[in-house]
Formats: C-alpha cells, structure tokens, sequence
DNA sequence: CAGGATCCTTTAAGATACTG
DNA sequence: CAGTATCTTAAAGGATCCTG
C-alpha cells in the first residue's frame, strides 16, 4: 500500500531524491568540464557497474541534464555532455563530493567517537 | 561477492552515498536555522516514515553533523541540532533542494520529451 | 565500443506493534 | 513524546551473457 501522506510523492521530493544520487553525483562532477564517452566514463568514476553507469546516464539524460551524441564511427561512439540546465546544478552537486573528500576524516573521527560512547551504554551484561 | 574493484567501497564515495541523500538534505534543511524536536521534524518533512527520520537522524548524529540533545521534561524532550561541521555542510545540501523546487517544471518538461522521443522509436510492429 | 536483457542476491523501507 | 523491534514486501544493484 502508497502511503497515505500527500507529500509522500510530491514532484519536488522525486526530483531530489534522483538529483541526490552518488552516482549522478560522481558522473556530472566527470562531465563538468569535458564531455566524455561510456567507457571512459566507466573508468573514471571508479567502482561504477555497467548497468548502474547506463542506468544513471539514461535518467540524467530524460531529466534534461546531459545530452548523448552518437558518432558514426567504427565502432561506434557515443559522447555524453552537460546541457545548459545541467550546468545550473553541477557546481551544487560537486560541491558535495568535495565536500565528502575534504572531510572524510572529520566524519571518520566522529564515527569513531559515536560508536565508542555507545559501547558503554550498550547491554552491560557481564556475569548478569 | 563484493565487486573486486577496490574504489568500490571509497570511504569518500560511502560518505558521499551517505549525505546525497534525500531524507538527509531535507532533515538538515529543516535544521538550518533553528533546533527541532522529532515530532515536529516529522510534520514538516512531509511524507517520511518515523522508521526514516530515527534513522536518518541516527546517521547524521554519528557523522556528527547533527547533535541529539535530551531534556528531561515530561514527557522527555529531544531536541536536534546542528553542529559546526553540519554548517559546513547545510548550505550545499540546501542549494540541492532549493534546485529541485526553481527546476521541477523544466525537467518534467524534459522528461516528457523524452518520453514522447522515445515512443517515436519503439517496436513499431503494427500488423507487424 | 556501447549498451540491453536476464537472473539472482542484498538492501531499503513501509506497516505495525510495543516501551520508557 | 520519542523512539525500538519485527515482519514483509518492494526496489536496488551486481554478475553474466548477448548484440549491433
């Protein structure tokens, strides 16, 4: 069963939900500046399946964010590239992976200390 | 099996998976500017499940981004905030949304061109 | 090269019920 | 009020094989 909240489907909620995906993350940030084809792609966002690299570039794609360019080639080639609209979100969205990568160490420390406190209010049964 | 590929579990990416996140970006909006309980937080993030918000605000608390703070009223009293590195954070995360809400129309736009784009190419097998 | 289709396992997340 | 615990269903995601 849907949700009985209202809000729960709200456009502007889906939006975000799609925006604010590692991945989309990870390939706009490669996309910034150049446009690149599927494997290099593949190869620069690192630890990226296939299927999930196709996936994300496809809903990039409908969204209105990326453009993809097919060249006759043999093989083929196929280029993705930010479109205009897509440049309005890609500063916000690397901002959060370079975010991610200056303080990973800060986060790893306060992970660190959570999980310390918790042990000592955790179920302290010795020899209960 | 885990994927052999070593990137795959990146403390960066992991984080990044962590604050791109929808539930996330919308708690620490609500937090930007004042404190707030869990039930009022509940309210006016629309649509999220208790079971989300616990968690949500677990894994931002452990990140320390947000801090949990319990007033012994009754009944009891917690109050969420954010905290110095969360500040470092919120206006990014902010920006994310607040995209997702200028931009809805222009990408639903885009999608149903898709869309429409793509029908155009599908499995034409009339009377096949 | 650039994917689509399929299978199958893992995870996410909603509903519900209960606690201090 | 502010959660935790449990159950179950939906969805995400990886691996693998195949094609133009």
């Amino acid at each position: 069963m849907k949700s009985d909240h209202p809000e729960a489907d709200c456009p502007m909620i889906v939006l975000l939900d799609r925006i604010a995906d590692k991945w989309a993350v990870l390939v706009m940030a490669m996309l910034r500046h150049d446009a690149m084809r599927f494997n290099e792609l593949r190869r620069c966002v690192g630890g990226i399946s296939q299927k999930m690299l196709a996936q994300t570039l496809r809903g990039l794609e409908r969204d209105g964010l990326v453009t993809r360019t097919v060249f006759a080639t043999s093989p083929v080639t196929v280029e993705y590239a930010i479109t205009t609209l897509g440049m309005t979100l890609v500063s916000t969205m690397d901002e959060l992976r370079i975010w991610s990568e200056k303080n990973i160490n800060a986060v790893s420390a306060a992970r660190r200390r959570f999980d310390a406190a918790r042990q000592n209010i955790a179920p302290v049964r010795m020899r209960g």
